[in-house]
DNA sequence: ATTATCTATAGATCTATAGATAATGC
DNA sequence: ATTATCTATAGATCTATAGATAATGC
């Protein structure tokens, strides 16, 4: 038991990325405190010493789990590949997306529990939007801007529509066809 | 109380509606049983007389919720101003729908929530998206029938997406210049 | 002395069932 | 006689708090 502030802040660190990965995978109301805490290896009544309450984990975790292109160009960026837009859709629409939402991107596994959360997560919502849809316009030719912005709007719509339909339906053949075809048409207008 | 099998029928169809309407203002499991019933003038103990469990109303009430594209279709075409494209998509960015999910599109409403439920629920899902595909295939030219066909899917992908996000937000700038961007590609393909 | 974590529990849910009541329909 | 609905409640949650314990850090 005890304390230090060291330790503290890694078991803070520890519960949050648990809940982020949570989050996605079981959704907002997924699972309850004593069992994220049995999975951090820690029991109920520490919880309320990190946070104030279940909502103020929501919103601290879903900081976590925003971000997924930001880690993934950096990534790219240190590799010296940087990253593509043909690169970001083939990974966005991929098999292994759609099956680990819990490693993946926020808006796709959880766009309408979001929706009916309170401001203080629908304003990280916002602003970690217009991070993406930034982040998108700087992988599109800089020769239009107004068309690139349009461009990279249509493309966040698509690809968390089509994830979330993917995830949806029952019928592997349909989510497969979603997905194949959004990516193709984005890389490839008609 | 009593006994009457129209009288119970109607009952049934009167939690059912609500039930839709409910799960996609509050989410799937937004709200209880005893809930229900108290706005279909009834009480907790009657639910299960009209369903097995929980879980079978959440597919009843989704098989009501869905559909909403083929009876704005058969609204139009009984108003002789059959349904176009354009009017589909106008009318599913606007924002009396994004203001009221509770009688719009079941998809944007609860796609996430969906991806987790149990396989009947998944089924129907399923189905339901192919056939507002197919509608949506059928508002398109007929030229050449596999691009319809992958047009079809980048505007569900898409309109479903834009309006997820759309309601996701807190910003209201951000939120219409998603829904009127998305829109416009679709409409006039750049 | 402070505090991170633990055990235990209060109080508020929520689903589902049991048994009573009263109207229906044979 | 059957059964739709009602009242009441069992049993299982879940959030949040109270008070004990033990390690930290002054």
């Amino acid at each position: 038991m005890g304390y230090s502030q060291a330790q503290k802040e890694k078991t803070h660190k520890r519960i949050v990325a648990i809940a982020s990965k949570r989050f996605r995978e079981k959704g907002l109301g997924g699972f309850g405190i004593a069992e994220l805490m049995k999975e951090a290896g820690l029991t109920v009544g520490g919880f309320y010493k990190h946070f104030d309450s279940r909502d103020e984990l929501v919103a601290e975790a879903l900081g976590d789990a925003f971000g997924v292109w930001q880690r993934q160009k950096e990534a790219a960026a240190s590799s010296r590949q940087p990253l593509s837009f043909e690169k970001l859709i083939d990974d966005y629409v991929s098999d292994a997306h759609r099956k680990n939402p819990g490693a993946g991107c926020a808006f796709s596994a959880l766009a309408s529990e979001i929706a009916r959360s309170d401001k203080r997560t629908r304003a990280l919502t916002s602003d970690q939007a217009k991070a993406d849809l930034d982040l998108l316009v700087g992988l599109l030719p800089a020769r239009d801007k107004r068309a690139a912005r349009s461009k990279a709007i249509l493309t966040f719509s698509a690809l968390v529509g089509a994830m979330s339909l993917a995830r949806a339906v029952s019928d592997e053949a349909l989510s497969h066809e979603i997905l194949k075809t959004v990516a193709n048409l984005l890389k490839h207008p008609a």
